[in-house]
DNA sequence: ATTTTTTTATTGAACGGTCAATCAACAAAA
DNA sequence: TTTTGTTGATTGACCGTTCAATAAAAAAAT
């Protein structure tokens, strides 16, 4: 069995299968043992490969993150100086691409999102995601609106597509892509429709 | 110390202990040698007054669930017939209420959601609380908006709600609840100042 | 009022179980 | 023969639960 050139194709097979593995019991459960069995190798790889579960894990987490990266600018790739509704609409429909939207995916995202909140590794690797998707849709928002209402509009897209993300993952009936995209795009339209608002700042109406 | 009447002390206690322990640590490591520790009591305790682990965290989700309803119902209560508008800032207000942005409350909303994917008990409280949202803002949007745009006005409402809170409990500065809540209340607007529009299915523009 | 009994509250060591990591041994290609 | 890949039993650490023992308050009996 043992051939030269296995280090890519386990990695990948392992990444798989921790995605598998965290998809039937969740990443508490989620064993060495039961990943590689689900992998069809044994325990030690793990270690041999990624240095331990966590090495893994953070892996994995930037596995997913690579296919998100490559989701969003695959699809503004041919863009070019076209309006800033298409960007963002691309950059709406990359958050939503297949590989993001699988069940797997989401119950693992949220599983990192969990731990992030302790493990710096995976912390890092979160915060520099999230301040992507709000530097890209602000300066989009930026071509075309002034800087507080691009702003807010930024930071209300992201909360959306993170909301409509979220509560995909925890439903039922899983996530709708097309209602999903939809209501994103129409917040899209509405921020860039509305005309100049005056400015408000936090104000206390109640 | 053994007096009579301790119950409802030592819930109190634990259910607070827990949320400091997963603020610390995080859900994985709250072990109950460590929940035990802050609360000042022995571990044998938590099985005696929660039958087991499991029990104080089920108890725990609930609090917060119980909190969160409160929140809300009270800026409510006194609301009456007053136009959905009102209804809504104060469902607004009550998710981002004190009681739900505190760091130790949102890391460990966080930490249920991905548990709540492989454990039934707490599957069924966060859907319920889901749904209830889900449905008290899609009855305020019906007072004034057609069928359709009511359910999705809803839908945006609490993918944004909910968007919002994540990013603010991922966040390193942490929730600005003011800018949250005013974003959200630019969402009520806009959905209830609209003009109608043309239905629309869901679409394929790229 | 005093003693005895019962009830409620609490402890923490011991137990059984699980897990990640290690590493000596093995196997097949180079 | 060397290198690369792989195994899986072993090890040490840790965790949740249990339960016999203890302590103090409350209730009952004297």
């Amino acid at each position: 069995m043992p051939k030269v050139g296995m280090q890519p194709i386990r990695r990948r097979q392992l990444i798989e299968a921790t995605l598998e593995a965290i998809d039937e019991v969740g990443l508490a459960d989620a064993t060495i043992a039961r990943i590689a069995r689900h992998a069809g190798v044994s325990t030690g790889i793990i270690s041999h490969y990624f240095d331990g579960k966590d090495g893994l894990l953070e892996a994995t987490m930037r596995h997913i993150l690579g296919d998100l990266g490559s989701a969003v600018s695959e699809r503004r790739r041919t863009l070019g100086e076209a309006p800033p509704q298409a960007h963002l609409h691309a950059i709406i429909d990359g958050n939503f691409d297949r590989s993001q939207t699988s069940r797997s995916v989401m119950k693992t995202w949220l599983a990192f999102w969990a731990s992030s909140m302790h493990h710096t590794n995976l912390q890092r690797l979160q915060r520099v995601n999230d301040r992507r998707l709000y530097s890209n849709l602000s300066s989009q928002f930026r071509r075309v609106l002034p800087k507080r209402q691009a702003r807010d509009a930024a930071r209300g897209l992201a909360a959306l597509i993170d909301g409509l993300w979220l509560r995909g993952a925890l439903a039922q009936e899983g996530l709708d892509v097309d209602r999903a995209r939809q209501l994103a795009y129409d917040y899209v339209r509405e921020q860039l429709d509305t005309p100049q608002r005056t400015q408000r700042r936090t104000s206390d109406y109640a």
